[in-house]
DNA sequence: GCAACCCATTGACATCTGTCAATGGGTCTG
DNA sequence: CAGACCCATTGACAGATGTCAATGGGTTGC
């Protein structure tokens, strides 16, 4: 009731487009990052490397998530791509941690998840 | 070369699952509000109505975004299903803002973006 | 050298997603 | 009432995405 009365008057015809303030370039790189933590698997797996002490391998996740070993290192790939993790191969392992020199933009959003 | 040193040691067949402390259900909740936000045009929307003085309706963002009216509102849904937007109608136009209740995960999300 | 182990890539497949044209419902003006 | 306007839904389609089996490369231990 009363939040109609805010509703703005428009008259037929006359649109009023709204003020977009971000650069379309930043709009495109949050949109990546969020394009890669827009799933559960590898929400997980961030959330995880947020609160790891050390670096974790491939095999960690593939153990404790039921899905192939493909299906994880695919994931984790994405979120290479991203820019979020790093990748460190020793042996036959391949150890992961978050990014150490993140974006702000990618920073932030970490925080703001889990 | 120093970061070598601080990877775990591990032993072959051997794995280390890493600990999750994120329930399930927050991980579904947190994925959707990502998934909803994890599009150009959406984000876009959803940032412009963060800055909106007033209520946006849909033949604003149909003028502003390069998009077919279908496909905004289409977009529009999917906030909405998110439960991050919130429609009020008066005669032939639809008024969109942010849900005045959001959880406290969509809210710091939304700060952290853009 | 050989077998076991870890991991990434490829190929294949079903599903999801973004987009538009067409349509129809609802509302206002003349 | 008739026409113009705003919007949501439907149907259709191309492209992206998540998943696994199969494969191969690289490393370690025997």
């Amino acid at each position: 009731m009363e939040r109609l009365a805010v509703l703005p008057e428009r008259e037929r015809g006359v649109c009023c487009p709204p003020t977009i303030t971000v650069r379309p370039a930043k709009v495109d790189e949050i949109t990546e990052i969020l394009k890669a933590l827009a799933e559960p698997t590898r929400l997980r797996m961030v959330i995880a490397l947020r609160e790891a002490k050390e670096a974790v391998c491939i095999c960690d996740f593939t153990g404790s998530f039921d899905l192939s070993q493909p299906t994880v290192s695919h994931h984790m790939g994405k979120l290479r791509d991203a820019g979020l993790v790093e990748v460190t191969k020793r042996g036959i392992w391949s150890f992961y941690r978050l990014a150490p020199h993140l974006s702000q933009s990618a920073r932030r959003i970490l925080e703001a998840i889990g």
